[in-house]
DNA sequence: GTTTTTTTTTGCCAAATGGCAAATAATTTC
DNA sequence: GAAATTATTTGCCATTTGGCAAAAAAAAAC
């Protein structure tokens, strides 16, 4: 289990740069475990973030209150890939997100230490952080900018496109959020689409 | 004029790292002068960017045409911030998008040759290009976020209070791209807010 | 397996936005 | 500066989405 995991954490990694077997033996030796349950909180707001994850399995949220005392759910992570307040980590200040577990999650821990050795001891590890960052960044911006012009039907449909099986699991308050639309219109269009 | 111009883009820099006198004058040998009248652009779809700008005075925009063939406007880049579809720079593919000057705009331009000599010679310069980055981009996704849920009236006075005196200069069909609306709409909308 | 609580659906009507075409207004061209 | 072109506004009506409250369904607690 844990060493699949492992595995799926280097190359991930190898896809943004190369890594010898000292340097992939130091980031598993640095990796740790953390299973969450659904519903759990990796990380909240009001908190200065200490670690990243990677998820191995699972699919987490990102949320927030917005101006109204609203919970938005601003995207969702899906399994490997980091998760991270990338913005509140690298400035080491307070969140204003919460990342929570919205299925049984197994996460791959990296605290800000371990990240500090890795980028000191290994050559190429910021710019392979640097550019999973900016990728991750890109795809959020490239995602958000065409939903502005699409009807909640079409995001709708795209959501279920992406997780097909999540959308009958997850409280409809967290989908409506991250559509942009009430609860009320996201259950008539489901109710449309059958 | 371009001694100032070239002052504003350090000034920039040395928000994200520190750089000596003899990294300074690098920089700005390496920097050139682009002057870009209304509607020109700065890059265009299908080809492969190979110089990013430094906006010193005037206002870009990112656009691209979707699915439908329509023009929408992504974002729009107000001065002393990078322009460049990074996406494409950074992998070296042709860009899906179109930087134009919608006001006449002084850019300062760093070729890629340019980029990759700061690069090796001076210590820090990825981590300086590597924040600002990621700065933009987080603000562009906590910029486009929040106006999933936001009715058109709300996005479009935010637009006024960022860029006040943009609105009546630029055609009707850029803004209302931008929005997610259509021009129409957008019309009615300005007439409701006198 | 009831009861309680929470979530989702639905009804009703209002408000926002879209689609299309025609009318104005503004800009450009000659 | 008149004509032609382009951009914006407006009218009319359809569609989408919101707001609120009640009903129904599902989930949780006992």
């Amino acid at each position: 289990m844990t060493f699949i995991a492992m595995d799926n954490l280097i190359n991930y990694l190898l896809q943004f740069g190369q890594l010898n077997q000292q340097q992939i033996d130091l980031i598993k030796s640095k990796a740790k475990v953390l299973e969450l349950k659904k519903d759990e909180y990796f990380s909240e707001a009001g908190k200065i973030p200490k670690r990243v994850a990677f998820i191995d399995t699972g699919i987490l949220r990102v949320c927030y209150y917005n101006s109204k005392g609203e919970e938005i759910t601003k995207y969702f992570i899906d399994k490997h890939n980091f998760a991270v307040d990338i913005n509140s980590f690298n400035q080491k200040i307070p969140s204003s997100e919460y990342v929570q577990a919205i299925t049984d999650c197994s996460l791959l821990i990296l605290s800000t230490d371990a990240l500090t050795e890795l980028s000191l001891t290994i050559i190429g590890w910021d710019n392979i952080i640097s550019q999973i960052t900016s990728k991750a960044l890109i795809e959020k911006v490239n995602k958000l900018s065409p939903m502005l012009s699409e009807d909640a039907t079409t995001r709708y449909q795209e959501f279920l496109d992406k997780f097909p099986t999540l959308a009958n699991r997850i409280p409809l308050s967290y989908l409506a959020s991250y559509l942009g639309i009430t609860q009320s219109s996201l259950s008539r269009i489901r109710k449309n689409i059958r």
